[in-house]
DNA sequence: TTATGATTCAAACAACCGTTTGAAACGAGC
DNA sequence: GCTCGTTTCAAACGGTTGTTTGAATCATAA
């Protein structure tokens, strides 16, 4: 056997089963979704996933690992160009945003690969509850969400460190939604959702998460009320 | 039979299965967490479930409405008090904020009666792929989203109508992350995340979603800092 | 006490789950 | 031709799923 046409195989089904958990799993989540409609999906023998994967389990992380892995090196990199740019100096807030936010959301405005359904899946498994899944997002992120924390800390020199993390949560809550979203939002408010269009969904996005990461902190003269009737509820 | 007596032995019974339940979909998910460990929790018979509601998914309505009617009337009680208040001017900005997140982070502080769970599931559930949980809410909701909309819409008169929308939703994702995930932060911050204090969160989200909810429209001038450094924090 | 309707219970139901198996089919090297 | 390692295939594995059943248990009303 020639060494490219035995990859080639391997490939050849491993991607079509990837390709069918990846959509599966957006639509059911991971339990739901059976290994006889993803096989079934695929046009492959059940068994083909245990051969090629081991595991429905080691099956889950491929199909994060396929897309994560290179997703965080473009945030990466797009960090790095930032700062190489600045030589040295902090960077502006918008810049890192933009390194972090907008290369995801680059990634979601990709329909045709399947960009948009992987960025959906991820959005939703950062509240997973199964156990493994975190642990193995937790591993990817290891490297990107410090480089992203020290970035902001320099960025914005006034705010507290925990508070920098509390608020690159909240930026990571508002994109997953609004990635995940079209169907939350059409769904809450019964009218027309008329743009799904990505350049559409950046404009609005990076605003409001530009908007809340430089908000004045909470006790800072505050707005009139802050102990007034602040949560008269 | 008595009618208390009657209803007494129901809730019993029916209470113990929707505690057990709630906190159970909260760590494994709705398809995990078999009707075996729900019941065997709440130490009732297997059989009961079935008796009691009828099916695993009316179940889960269940779950869902026992506390989320509840927590929108809350929210509409507060919004009324506010406009009461404000004698047919439109509301500020964080008054709205301060009605539908207030509340809801108000019951996630609740953490002797399982409000805190249900809200962590709430949260995960506006991204949930099963269709039957999502029209659900679709419905639950149906009464207070256009309330809410119609508040920031006057509130706000120079933003767009489909964009409050949106913001609305960017901030719906802010707030689930940040209390379903003092254990997202957590994962991705291996160090220590030292506040789980209710008030506290509510201290960094408030501002956060203010922020973003009055940051000015892309296409304005762009970003070369807007008025200054105005809100350099 | 007896009769009655509401709950509880142990047991079983068919259907599906993820995984394993051993044989069949395949393609490349000798 | 044949051989050998890789991949595919149909079939079955034990175990778990949600649900149903019919008898046992309970509390009340007559």
């Amino acid at each position: 056997m020639t060494r490219t046409a035995d990859l080639r195989q391997h490939t050849d089904t491993r991607e079509r089963i990837l390709d069918a958990a990846e959509s599966l799993f957006v639509d059911h989540g991971f339990e739901a979704t059976s290994m006889r409609m993803i096989t079934g999906r695929a046009g492959v023998n059940l068994a083909s996933i245990n051969y090629h994967f081991g595991s429905k389990d080691a099956l889950i992380q491929n199909v994060f690992r396929r897309r994560l892995t290179w997703l965080n090196q473009e945030r990466l990199h797009a960090l790095d160009r930032f700062e190489a740019e600045a030589k040295g100096a902090p960077l502006k807030p918008h810049q890192i945003v933009e390194a972090f936010f907008g290369v995801s959301l680059c990634m979601a405005a990709d329909t045709e690969r399947g960009g948009h359904t992987f960025m959906r899946l991820l959005g939703r498994t950062y509240t997973e509850p199964t156990a493994f899944v975190r642990q193995f997002l937790a591993e990817e992120y290891a490297v990107v969400v410090p480089r992203f924390k020290q970035a902001l800390l320099r960025s914005l020199p006034d705010v507290p460190p925990d508070e920098i993390l509390w608020r690159f949560h909240f930026m990571l809550g508002a994109m997953s939604y609004a990635i995940a979203g079209t169907d939350a939002l059409q769904l809450m408010a019964e009218y027309e959702l008329e743009e799904t269009d990505p350049e559409a969904l950046s404009r609005r996005l990076m605003p409001f998460l530009l908007g809340g990461l430089r908000a004045p902190l909470a006790g800072h003269a505050g707005k009139a009320k802050e102990k007034g009737s602040r949560r008269a509820v």
